[in-house]
DNA sequence: CAAACGATTTTCT
DNA sequence: GAAAATCGTTTGG
């Protein structure tokens, strides 16, 4: 089933980037159906959060998104190159966000790789935030959009993640955010192959 | 209006 | 292991 907007408006965005591991994240652009099982994510606590873009209730155009109600998306361009896609979560005004960094591929993977520029099926195909967006072919324009369907949603397929196999750590890439960057804000599968290296570790 | 920078990935040494 | 690629957003003049 594809989760509901209640399960993103609870108030606990870690939890949330917790119970995200194991669903399923689908996107449906141009009739090509690609999707995969979400095995890496990251919490972003907004006002609180140093790390986030949000941080101290700052508010742009760019964050704006953020500011919404839980249950749409967020896709930021990092670095000139890389789409980022964001789930935002809790309830109006208060700008919570969970970082996608990593998925095992399910469907739809012939059109991964051609999007990705690749023959076959690595890891390095959809670990990291960067390369999953592209092989999913999310971009930047699909910011804001209802993660309800029918251009991009996450399902709960029933698969069984042992809750010992879950590991939690310290976000990549977030050095700067001083005593927030030591926060276990960071959830992955247990000896998945398709968590992404990331900086540290 | 101009300048600096980043929730990264790839490639070269 | 180190450095480049590359551009929208943010910040300062």
């Amino acid at each position: 089933m594809i989760l509901p907007e209640s399960f993103y408006e609870r108030k606990d965005v870690v939890k949330i980037a917790r119970e995200l591991i194991g669903k399923v994240l689908v996107t449906n652009f141009d009739s090509v159906k690609t999707s995969g099982i979400i095995v890496e994510t990251e919490a972003y606590a907004g006002a609180s959060d140093k790390a986030s873009h949000a941080f101290g209730n700052r508010r742009t155009n760019r964050t704006e998104v953020m500011y919404a109600h839980g249950g749409i998306s967020y896709v930021y361009l990092c670095y000139g190159i890389h789409h980022l896609f964001n789930v935002v979560t809790n309830v109006k005004d208060v700008p919570h966000a969970i970082l996608i960094r990593a998925i095992e591929p399910l469907e739809g993977i012939e059109a991964m790789l051609e999007r990705r520029g690749k023959e076959k099926l690595t890891p390095v195909l959809t670990a990291g935030p960067g390369a999953m967006s592209m092989a999913l072919g999310i971009l930047t324009r699909h910011t804001g959009l209802p993660l309800s369907g029918p251009d991009i949603y996450i399902e709960d397929r029933n698969i069984n993640i042992r809750k010992a196999d879950i590991i939690s750590g310290t976000r990549v890439g977030v050095d700067y955010a001083a005593e927030d960057a030591l926060l276990p804000y960071r959830f992955w599968l247990r000896d998945n192959k398709y968590v992404s290296k990331g900086k540290g570790l």
